[in-house]
DNA sequence: CGCTACATGTAAGGTGTTACATGATTCC
DNA sequence: GGAATCATGTAACACCTTACATGTAGCG
């Protein structure tokens, strides 16, 4: 129920696949999960800290010397099941790019468009960012097991993307439409 | 910059349209920008405060008698297009439903068959509700200058929707195939 | 007269981010 | 030897949510 447990999902999951040492953690929740997921640093030490106290976790040293990793435990294991199975909480929107449209009489539709343009790109970025998730999908014999439901999160992640861009054409030919009639009325020309 | 701004915009912003009560306000802010952005009713009063302190609103009492309601004032008005004006900043992607599809396999398909059949009846249950919001734009005089704009906000809800009803088709038939085939693994029939 | 909706606020507690501190290892 | 990266943490602060406290207005 706490937000805190969504943490712990997190990070059982991400240990569930394979062991890790924190700072690794953090790069793989950044980049494999980065598209609808995210943990700022000072979260997972804490985090880690805590599942290691409860037995959900625990460090596995390495005769090389290198730093320890950090294992899933049965008990992990079976508390990941556990926190998978709890409805998920939808956090709270704050789009900032529709609450400037919302407002968009204020800004204008120059101002409007650019900001437009700038989610298409970033769009299209996104687009081949999953394109590249896909190939190491396929590339990467340890998700075997993962990899069909990890391809359900990337093909989200490319609906939502072109969904955008759609939306985003869409809303630069209104925007243009605006720009001109507004140029229109300002020059005193009638309206239709 | 700082975050609380944003609540700020989004309380000038509401004001610019029209002269309202803090608590018609709260109800504006879930209501009609619910769909893309949320403030907690304990922020706004603390916002609305200190938006007044620095005269940017101002209370306008009524003669009837009945609570007052906060208007924008020219200052504010300004300070409205400035913070427009402003680069959106995202916030943090954290989407609990498709955290527990990646870690599908824990769950089993059954489990995330569930999940997404919910995910697509409140993609559902958002198009409709779009639908009431058109009709609503449609038909309140107060919004001629604002609705071209607010009319793009509504489309990016309805894109957005659209997206998570096609992925979530995809998303179950790709599911039942997973069944499918565990079941057959399961009961000890060669794999193709 | 009591219920519901309107209206304004505060305080406690939880969450999340940032910047800082520290040190080991690796590579040039 | 020095720079970059890996690695682990902490502490201060900003932020948000929730629950509570309080009172008014209107209506059945």
């Amino acid at each position: 129920m706490p937000r805190s447990d969504q943490s712990q999902t997190a990070i059982l999951g991400a240990l569930s696949i394979a062991p890790m040492t924190g700072y690794a953690l953090r790069e793989a929740i950044r980049d494999t999960l980065g598209h609808f997921w995210s943990e700022s640093f000072g979260q997972i030490y804490p985090a880690l800290a805590e599942l290691e106290r409860n037995g959900l976790i625990e460090r596995r040293e390495v005769a090389s010397g290198g730093a320890g990793k950090f294992g899933i435990t049965a008990a992990g294991t079976a508390r990941l099941r556990e926190l998978l199975a709890e409805p998920p909480q939808a956090s709270k929107p704050r789009n900032g790019l529709l609450l400037r449209l919302f407002f968009g009489a204020q800004l204008g539709p120059g101002a409007c468009r650019e900001l437009v343009l700038e989610a298409r790109e970033q769009a299209e970025g996104a687009l081949t960012q999953m394109a590249d998730a896909r190939r190491q999908l396929a590339g990467d014999s340890a998700l075997a097991e993962a990899a069909p439901y990890i391809g359900l999160t990337i093909a989200a992640g490319e609906h939502s993307a072109r969904a955008t861009i759609a939306w985003a054409d869409e809303t630069l030919a209104e925007l243009s439409r605006l720009e001109f009639s507004a140029a229109r009325s300002a020059s005193g020309l009638p309206l239709p």
